[in-house]
Order: structure tokens, then sequence, then C-alpha cells
DNA sequence: CTAATAGTGTCTCTCAGACACTATTAC
DNA sequence: GTAATAGTGTCTGAGAGACACTATTAG
């Protein structure tokens, strides 16, 4: 139905709050893929860093700026992956929440503030709130079906690295161990030789490569 | 930064519109992979159908309200693609789209609004208004992908349907012919033939398939 | 009979997976 | 020398693409 008597200017629709929740993902060399996770500010519990959407604020800003106040992390590069909008999903009345992911250095997460952020395998993720369990299983699924096609899209090594340490890092990132043999050969065609050797370690020093 | 003194509420910020737009795409007997567009209602040209987020209502129902309101469409199953959030895209004021994709039989368009929609194909939109042509890109991307996958995911055939006739649905959505034996053995076993044949036309009768 | 469409056998090429071999280093 | 790691040759099996053959209908 359309409005009977002229038009409805923007200002006479009630407005939902709008919200963004980011995973931000890494890889631990402990805990392999991890959740960044913080604790909720007026409740028990632990819950992905987000925050309410400010006036003139693009999403990709917001869920900066949720991570520099809550973690003081810095450059991200947020990707969006859903927008929740059940209706009972938060107690504090009518939120929308666009899920994001982010993936960063484990080194970059060094300066987080250890009391009240925890790093956890994003399998056994601890209970959470609202739909922060869904959230991250679709950031996992997300970095994981990027990282089948590409050699670290997220650049989560720098400029130059070894077959080595790349496989490394995939395997953490799918959860699982890959060929070796086989992971060369995909990965060999979406990279550039330097011709440097890492020297570094036992065994026949690798060749580095960067990204084309 | 935190604020100041004592806890914002929800009420204290200043919260954008939210609107959904959609791309609705149907294979056409004529144009092939066809999107639907609507009359701009209080200006010149054309855009893909949308509304601004009702109170207490989800995104899923603002979509279907949508079309039922502007071309009398019903029994949609829209899916979301992007949210829209750059701050001059709308010069009404500060408006995020949820920009969705649905797929409907081209039979089901029949009731449309004859003089304020149109059927055009997804290759050529015409001009458009904000997003939403990077909206069609984005719902043709996630379509084609989908066929590629499965048998007619959105159930543009009905119950049965001979394989000639599912390639032709599958060759209209990829915008491309397919080859008839290798698109038989790859969706023949994501089937479940009937057994009965379809008789009508000439050469060879086919059978007819179910999904499984 | 011919034309048209359905269904299938088969060849080739590519590629993932797997195994094994050689190469180069530390010790 | 041994242990460890890097790099590569090669075999196998699955599957996509392509071609061609047979099967069944209308006319």
């Amino acid at each position: 139905m359309k409005q009977g008597a002229g038009r409805k200017s923007l200002q006479d629709y009630p407005r939902p709050s709008v919200a963004v929740d980011t995973a931000v993902l890494t890889v631990d060399p402990d805990a392999g893929l991890a959740v960044l996770q913080v604790r909720r500010p007026n409740a028990r519990g632990w819950a992905l860093p987000g925050t309410f959407l400010h006036q003139g604020e693009i999403l990709a800003d917001a869920v900066q700026r949720s991570l520099a106040d809550k973690a003081d992390i810095h450059g991200l590069d947020p990707r969006q992956l859903h927008v929740f909008d059940a209706l009972g999903r938060d107690d504090r009345g009518w939120v929308l929440s666009v899920a994001h992911v982010a993936v960063v250095p484990a080194e970059r997460l060094s300066t987080r503030f250890a009391g009240t952020t925890r790093l956890v395998p994003v399998d056994t993720p601890g209970r959470l709130v609202y739909d922060h369990a869904a959230i991250i299983e679709l950031a996992v699924a997300d970095v994981r079906a990027r990282y089948e096609a590409a050699p670290d899209p997220d650049r989560l090594l720098a400029g130059e690295f070894t077959l080595r340490e790349l496989r490394l890092v995939h395997e953490a990132v799918a959860g699982r161990d890959l060929q070796r043999d086989t992971f060369r050969r995909a990965m060999e065609a979406q990279l550039k030789a330097t011709g440097a050797l890492a020297g570094r370690g036992r065994g026949r020093p690798a060749e580095l490569f960067r990204r084309v």
C-alpha cells in the first residue's frame, strides 16, 4: 500500500540502529586460526568487537573505530559478510548488525588490551552472544574460500617468503595439512621467484617468492 | 574513545535510514536473463524496486512488500548481496541500502504493472540511479555461480522437466551455450529420473526428471 | 526415406593427489 | 656419514570437453 495523503519524507519512518560486528581472524603460532574476542562491557562473557554506526560514518570506518577503541588494532581491511536482522536478536532494541571479517597478522595483535581481549581458536569459540557464533562461521568460510584460490590474499606474510612459510599459513587457515608438492604447483603459478634464498635453518635453502 | 560521562543509550545516536533494493531476475523467452525495473515515482528514469525498512520489519519482508506494492509480485525468496553505504549515494539523506537478489519464473511476472515496470536484459540494463548497476552485477554473478553448481536451484522450472528444458534455462542464466552431453552428465547425478517421457515435439521423446 | 532430438561410448587433456627420487644444507 | 628440508619427475584416477555413434520420434 502507498501512503494515503502525500509522500512520507525520510524523517517520518522510525529507523533501526545499525551496528557492525567483526570477526578479526589471525593465524596464531599456538592456536592456529583464531578469532579475537572482547569482554562484554556491561555484562558477563565474551563477544566479537562491535559498535553502533555513528552519524555520517561508513561501515568500514565503524569497524576500524571499534577495533581501535576496544583492542588498539589499526589498519584493518574489513569485508562485509551478512546483515543480521532478526527482531529479537538484541535486547537493547531494534538493532541490525552488519557482520564483517578482517584478517590481520598475529604481530599486529600484540598491542591488544590484555585483560579485556582474548584469542580463541575458531573451532572452539566458546559461548557467545547474539549471532556471533554464526558470524565466526561465515568469516571462517569466507577466508578459507579465499585462501584456496590465491596465495595469502590477506597478506599474513610480508613481502618475501618461502613456499614452506606460505604453506604453513595456508594449513593453519584450512585447519588441515596440505600436500607439499601439490601445494607448490598450485601456488607457484601465482608467485614470482626472486632468485634469492632463505638460508636460515637446516636443510636445503628455500627460494624466496613474492606475490605476482 | 569511550563516552566521558556514563553510557550512551541506544537513543542517543542518530540513525541511518535503511532501505532494501532488489534485483528481480527472470529468464524471459525473448530477452534471456532479464531484470525487473520500475519507474521512479518522483523522478525520471528507471530503478530497481526498493523501499525503506518499516519499524519492526525484517529485510526479507521489506523486499517482499516492495515488490507486492510496486509490481504485484508475491512469494519471493530474496537473498542478501551487499550493503551499500557510501555517504553521498542518496540525495534524500543518510541512507544505507541492503541489496538483494530474487529469481522468479517469467509467468509470475505476468501480473506486473505494465506501465510502471519493464523487463530489461541484464547485459544492457540502461542508465540507472545510485548503485543499481552494481547491484545487478552482483545479482547476476550470484545467480550464475549457483546455477553452475546445481540444477535450477531457484526453481524456474516446475516439478518435472526434460534435460533439454533444464539446459535452456541454464544457458539463459549463463548467457552462453552449454554442451549437451557434458551438461547432462554434470546434472544427471543431481536429478532423479521419473521413468515418464515428455512425448511432445519431434524427435525421440525425452525422459522427465525431478530434483533429488 | 529425412530431419530432429535423446542418450551414450569413447578419446583426449588437464589437474589433483600421491609416491619417490634427487639436491643442498646443518650437524 | 645422518637428518632435515627443497625441488621435481612421474604415475594414477577423476572429470571436463569434444566428437561421433546409436535410438526414437514426426512427417
